[in-house]
RNA sequence: CGCCCCAUAGCUUAGUGGUAGAGCAUCUGUCUUACAAACAGAGGGUUGCAAGUUCAAAUCUUGCUGGGGCGACCA
């Protein structure tokens, strides 16, 4: 790729980009798993979407976080494999199809079986590749090739070999028990698909005389057609008030059925009359109490909420006609008590979106404690799977404890039908609920069986119902894989790495997993579970296709690009698990959060625009790495800052914190990258020819080269294609398969960071004054910094152009304050009894210093060292021995003070002299070891050097004129002002800043005035608050000088 | 009824014991040669309320209030 560098667009267009890198990602198989390849795996499994939907933004907030993961795993060298799918859906697409055919005027059972599976087929190809297409439009890095349905022939020879195996077990029985039933669906739902919603409703009451005629009892319902179906009404055995009837029987109202009065201690005294209708076919407590008392099970249901030929009069109602007319007509027969309004919860179908009915019916079930207690035996004994946040864990646990058998079967056709042959021949061709059957895993196999059992004129029926869809969900992070086969894929891949999803499938999907995956592989299927939240819309509220809140992820990609969008989404994530919100603006279809992110990805694009103009066609690798010898202060800086974010980024994402390292990433590019050091190094690229120039050029290229890695599992796409310029790398080569960078500690300096935060500090004050004093933009001024610490003076001299460049000051003067103010603020004495050590530590400090800015000859630096050793190694000896003697640190540091105006004075007056100075280090340095181009080897520590060709005015402040006067550390900034100034205003921001300055004087002083204080916090804490303390009390000071000055 | 989470600037939030920091938005100035999708500057906080522990609390404890979630439920 060549590099057309100063044609490109001042502003970055995405969607040109995105979709080309997608392209070239797929049609090159880029991320195609290799199990061969060395690196120890990582593998994601892709929590399958159903083929009914279109991508959601929790689709695309959840396939950013997972994306970031794995592009970051890819990059660090491991071998990767992301697993992308969809899953079948079995009601979801039913429900949409059968809809289809109504509108035809037709039923499935019209169309039959066979053609209306080719319909669901055909349904599946084009909605199923609209999902995946839209997948496609995020940039996720998964591996196509290895794309899976849960209905593909590998999977559904997994559903079969685990249907079979849990049978064989006995972990997979037929029977007739208690469930949801959905009349919507016309199937049967397990627990999880049910939703609880509590409803205004009615509490009836209704009277039941007694056979003898010796009274009534009293009993109340909500659903009050189920009356229909009731077989006795049952009271507590301890209650008194109705010992004397047990025993005895009742006639059933509207059906004149004699039902009887039993004793059963799940019946509550205090609830109601204490009295309780007993529905053992229409209601869980009632079907386990009809067991114990062996009580008849009416079904008054048909499946489409009609009511059946044991509802009588009632027969061919919709159950909610039925419950009217049965209260209309129980108040005819004089047994309607009273209709007191009532709130209860309702269990509502989750799909059907219809109140859900219990019912006693013949499905297929898995038995699960066994499964659920070996999960928990993971989970308890080898923390198996790690869930991130730690507190899903309970969550997860305690549905593990309470867990129920699972209905399986589904009266559906669109899924994966039981593999259970029923010999019909032994019930009149009929499927009944006693016809026996074979399990197998195909018809020839259940063929075989069945004959063996029934003999050659056996006649076998498929039972026509479908397993949950959970049920191949369950399975899917080894099914995807190959198993039941053991392919290399599964021994490679498996277990897998890292499961991303939401909280709200934890018992849906995430149980189910483990539970199959322990009980099929003897392996949790996934070591973390990262749980992430929700993206709630910009009113915080859930989004919702009933509310009709969503907002479509397509749109703002579109608006704003792919990057942008899973910028916003990641960088909002907080802890993780918790759920994040999404501005919008409903009217314009606009986000001002995606609008952020969008301007940071022209930011990116502008920067890197202005570096790559700034090489001269070299590319990061042509120019090389600089020389550390010839860093200068920015440099040593921006490469600081770059390791440091290296190390924080990567920290992060090793511990889930993605939200983090994306600010963080941000903080560096837009603050620290684009604000700060492209500024800084623009005056140096405009020196053609220069080694200043070269380095600055150096230095720019390594660390955008850099940081487009380190972005690039969060903004894929522009950071491939600014790095192909970059690099004019070839169409072989990825970013998203470079290595990720590493942090070089050496690199790193504290000590150094700390002194550029005075400059920046410097800067921003004057930039500040010159705000505040209405000085032109554009006008150069002049300034003035003051500092009594010598240390101070000489970062700020270091610094001295930068100052000058960025805050557009043309005459600098930098100097230590008259004398007045020197004598007038002294720091607490106490201040000084620091430890040994900490004295041998600035001791050092000043060695090092005196090391950098002592010597004019590289002999005589030699001869100084060894003078300085020895005398530093004296010193060492004695200082043990009196530590005591406050005088001491004081001395020492006068007479450096004292050396360093002397060295200032000779060497650093004036700019010729500096430039010689710095040239003589540069010269020393290289003799002593070398020229060091490798980073690794390289050390900064030390930091301050002198920056050449500084222009240096020495002039006396001109204390007469007017000045603008800020205060940043203890460097009092002047900016002198000709003409008129707005004296009111000067005073009252100066008022302004020293009534900040005493009230910290004022907390710190009586902190520190505090006996307990000192007593008892730690030694650092007490000496951070001395220096806070001297530091605003000359803050002050000086405020107050000015001000009277004024 | 039980469990969990949250509450900091207008909004989104950082800060796990040392005296509150950022981004967005707002206001002011600027088209300064990478970027007006930008740059520079400014204002903005009784950390939901109350007590307690501590020399010191946004941070730990308890209670309360408000918001959200999950689970269970007696007809």
């Amino acid at each position: 790729m060549t590099a057309t560098i100063p044609s490109l667009a001042s502003q970055y267009d995405p969607s040109v980009t995105e979709s080309k890198w997608q392209q070239a990602w797929e049609t090159n198989q880029v991320f195609k798993a290799d199990p061969d390849h060395p690196g120890e795996p990582y593998c994601v499994v892709i929590p399958p979407p159903n083929v009914t939907g279109s991508l959601h933004m929790g689709h695309a907030f959840e396939n950013a976080l997972i994306d970031t993961l794995v592009r970051y795993q890819r990059m660090l060298g491991r071998n990767t494999l992301w697993l992308p799918g969809t899953d079948h859906a079995s009601i979801a697409v039913q429900t949409i199809l059968e809809r289809q055919l109504k509108a035809e005027g037709q039923s499935r059972e019209q169309v039959g079986r066979e053609a209306f599976l080719e319909r669901a087929w055909r349904w599946k190809e084009e909605s199923g590749g609209t999902i995946v297409g839209q997948l496609r439009s995020l940039g996720v890095s998964v591996d196509w090739t290895r794309e899976r349905f849960t209905m593909d022939a590998g999977l559904s020879k997994a559903v079969l070999t685990a249907f079979t195996q849990l049978y064989n077990e006995g972990l997979i029985y037929r029977g007739k028990y208690m469930v949801n039933w959905c009349p919507a669906s016309q199937s049967a739902v397990s627990d999880l698909e049910v939703e609880n919603k509590e409803v205004d409703g009615n509490l009836w009451h209704f009277r039941y005389p007694l056979t003898d005629g010796s009274g009534y009892v009293e009993v109340a319902t909500t659903r009050p057609e189920t009356m229909l179906g009731d077989t006795a009404v049952a009271v507590n055995p301890e209650d008194d008030r109705y010992k004397h009837i047990v025993g005895k029987t009742l006639m059933l109202p509207i059906m004149n059925r004699e039902i009887p009065v039993i004793a059963d201690a799940y019946v509550d005294a205090s609830f109601g009359t204490g009295c309780v209708k007993i529905t053992p076919a229409h209601d869980p407590n009632d079907f386990e109490m009809g067991k114990r008392h062996n009580l008849p099970m009416i079904n008054i249901l048909n499946k489409d909420g009609t009511l059946n030929e044991n509802a009588g009069e009632f027969q061919g109602r919709d159950r909610f006609v039925a419950r009217k007319n049965v209260v209309k007509r129980l108040e005819e027969l004089g047994n309607l008590v009273k209709v007191e309004p009532y709130k209860h919860t309702v269990p509502y179908s989750d799909r059907g979106k219809v109140p859900v009915e219990p019912l006693l019916s013949t499905q297929w079930f898995v038995k699960i404690r066994p499964l659920a207690d070996r999960t928990l035996e993971f989970l308890d004994q080898q923390q198996d799977p790690v869930f991130v946040p730690e507190r899903w864990t309970k969550v997860y646990r305690d549905w593990l404890v309470s867990l129920k058998d699972w209905c399986i079967s589904r009266q559906l056709w669109w899924g994966h039908q039981i593999p259970a042959w029923y010999a019909v021949d032994q019930t009149n061709g009929e499927i009944t609920d006693d016809t026996p059957f074979v399990v197998a895993a195909s018809e020839a196999e259940a063929r075989e069986k069945a004959i063996a059992q029934f003999g050659e004129g056996v006649q076998l029926v498929q039972d026509p119902d479908v397993l949950d869809t959970w049920f191949s969900s369950g399975l899917w992070p080894f099914s995807t894989m190959g198993w039941p086969d053991q392919t290399k894929d599964l021994a490679t891949y498996y277990p897998t790495t890292t499961l991303v999803t939401g909280f709200d499938i934890i018992f849906f999907w995430v149980a189910r997993m483990t539970m199959m995956a322990g009980h099929f592989t003897g392996k949790m299927p996934f070591s973390t579970v990262y749980i992430h939240g929700l993206v709630r819309d910009e009113n915080g509220k859930k989004m919702s296709k009933s509310a009709n809140n969503g907002i479509d992820p397509l749109l703002l990609i579109n608006k704003y690009g792919t990057d942008a969008l899973r910028f916003t989404l990641v960088k909002e994530v907080a802890g993780a698990g918790q759920d994040i919100k999404l501005e919008y603006d409903r009217k314009k279809d606009e986000s001002a959060s995606v609008e952020a992110s969008r301007n940071f990805t022209n930011k990116i694009w502008n920067a890197s625009r202005f570096v790559m103009m700034n090489l001269d066609g070299q590319t990061p690798a042509q120019l090389g790495l600089p020389d550390t010898a010839k860093l200068e202060l920015a440099d040593r800086w921006i490469l600081g800052r770059y390791h440091q974010t290296i190390k924080q980024t990567r920290a992060y994402l090793d511990q889930y914190g993605m939200g983090e390292a994306a600010k963080g990433l941000y903080e560096f590019i837009w603050g620290d990258f684009c604000d700060w050091y492209i500024e800084l190094v623009k005056s140096r690229l405009q020196q053609p020819g220069s080694e200043s120039r070269k380095v600055a050029q150096q230095v720019l290229a390594y660390v955008l080269e850099g940081t487009l890695r380190l972005l690039h599992p969060f903004m894929p796409h522009i950071t491939e294609e600014v790095w192909h310029t970059l690099t004019q790398s070839n169409t072989t080569d990825y970013l998203a398969l470079q290595r990720y960078p590493e942090p070089i500690d050496s690199l790193i300096n504290a000590e150094l960071e700390q002194q550029f935060e005075l400059l920046i500090g410097t800067i921003r004050t004057i930039r500040n004054l010159r705000a505040e004093s209405d000085v032109k933009p554009g006008a150069k001024i002049q300034a003035i910094l003051e500092s009594e610490d010598d240390r101070e003076r000489q970062i700020l001299t270091a610094g001295q152009s930068y100052i000058q460049d960025l805050a557009k000051v043309e005459q600098l003067t930098i100097q230590a304050p008259l004398v007045e103010s020197i004598v007038s603020v002294e720091p607490p004495l106490s201040s000084h009894a620091s430890t040994p050590q900490e004295q041998a530590a600035d001791l050092g400090e000043t060695l090092s210093d005196l090391g950098w800015t002592v010597y004019k000859k590289p002999a005589l630096t030699l001869i100084y060292l060894l003078i300085l050793l020895i005398v530093a190694k004296v010193l060492l000896a004695i200082i043990g021995e009196m530590n005591h003697i406050f005088l001491i640190s004081p001395l020492l540091k006068l007479i450096g003070f004292g050396y360093t105006v002397w060295f200032i004075y000779r060497y650093l007056r004036t700019a010729e002299s500096r430039q010689q100075f710095a040239h003589q280090i540069r010269e020393f340095r290289s003799k002593v070891s070398g020229s060091l181009t490798d980073f690794e080897q390289s050390d900064f520590a030390g930091a301050i050097e002198p920056s050449s060709s500084i222009p240096t005015t020495v002039v006396s402040t001109p204390s007469q004129e007017q000045q603008a006067v800020g205060v940043i550390g203890t460097v009092q900034v002047s900016i002198p002002l000709a003409g008129v100034v707005d004296l009111d205003l000067l005073r009252s921001k100066l008022q302004k800043d020293l009534t900040r300055a005493e009230a910290e004087v004022q907390s710190l002083s009586q902190r520190l005035s505090n006996p307990k204080f000192v007593d008892k916090a730690p030694v650092d804490v007490v000496q951070n608050a001395r220096t806070a303390l001297a530091e605003a009390e000359k803050q002050a000071e000086i405020l107050k000088s000015r001000l009277d000055r004024l």
